[in-house]
DNA sequence: CTAAAACCTCATGTATACTTGAGGTCAATA
DNA sequence: TATTGACCTCAAGTATACATGAGGTTTTAG
């Protein structure tokens, strides 16, 4: 134990992520353990600093096959704090873009609460539909949140 | 055709979404539908409303099941302004928490980046590891995107 | 040394939100 | 009337992100 290696509970606990995370993400290829003889997982304890940033990532809603092309670029190199700025301005562009367009929706629905206009042709939030008299789907625009 | 009844193809050209998407939302009962003697759908036009309420709130990130619970206090009448009032309102509060809540991580990415810190102890994006020596899961600034 | 705790793999399950396909019926048009 | 496009139901598939459980092995603590 005192070989400055991390079992999988080790990291479960400290991370607060389950043990089955862990697995799930080893086996998506996000980190990666090395083994004992018994084949059990050790981790070096930068694994800590890879968990944590995939957790942030996460909760800014971006879906683990992007956090792993941004991690692929250190699969065993540590990731060093320029690495992790590098992400962490990407992400923040990311964050910008989804914030931006919440807050679009929001200030269409705040329009449309002050007219309660949803029944009016030319309501911002509703025009997709009756536009298109028969065909095509033609702009629209209210699209798909692509979750990427 | 003329008796002023959508079928569920002409809901699917005029609201944008697909007929397999109509009959989705039918069966987890966020509209429904009357039948012809052939036991094909007719809606009426008042569907396309609704279906651009359900669109609307989807794209802010708002679960079926919720929407559902919403739009449940109208399974039949026809939603009213003051009914869409209401609810645009009650997601408005949603999205600008969701608003606020990403506002605050990429703040917080921000200062990281500036600092450069993931590796010490006092990272606001970090802390949550290393904080906890051994046991307990403690108070968790990472917390779960809760999705409701 | 031995028993319990921790691990391992692999298969299956869960939830959300749909799409696709099979096999068959209905309705509008030439 | 006949055909074709639109519909119907029900089962199964897709993608994401894990959790759970079975059956068996490894480590660690006493």
């Amino acid at each position: 134990m005192m070989d400055n290696t991390l079992s999988v509970g080790d990291v479960a606990r400290r991370s607060g992520v389950a043990v089955s995370t862990l697995h799930y993400y080893e086996e998506k290829g996000l980190i990666q353990s090395l083994r004992t003889q018994g084949n059990q997982r050790r981790y070096h304890r930068s694994i800590l600093r890879r968990v944590a940033i995939i957790r942030i990532a996460k909760q800014a809603g971006i879906s683990l096959r992007i956090i792993k092309s941004h991690l692929e670029k250190f699969p065993t190199r540590e990731v060093s704090p320029s690495d992790w700025q590098q992400m962490s301005s990407e992400w923040r562009a990311m964050l910008n873009e989804r914030i931006l367009s919440l807050t679009q929706l929001r200030d269409k629905l705040d329009s449309c609460i002050g007219c309660g206009c949803l029944s009016l042709r030319d309501c911002p939030l509703r025009n997709p539909e009756d536009k298109l008299g028969e065909e095509g789907p033609g702009a629209r625009l209210l699209e798909e949140e692509k979750q990427n």
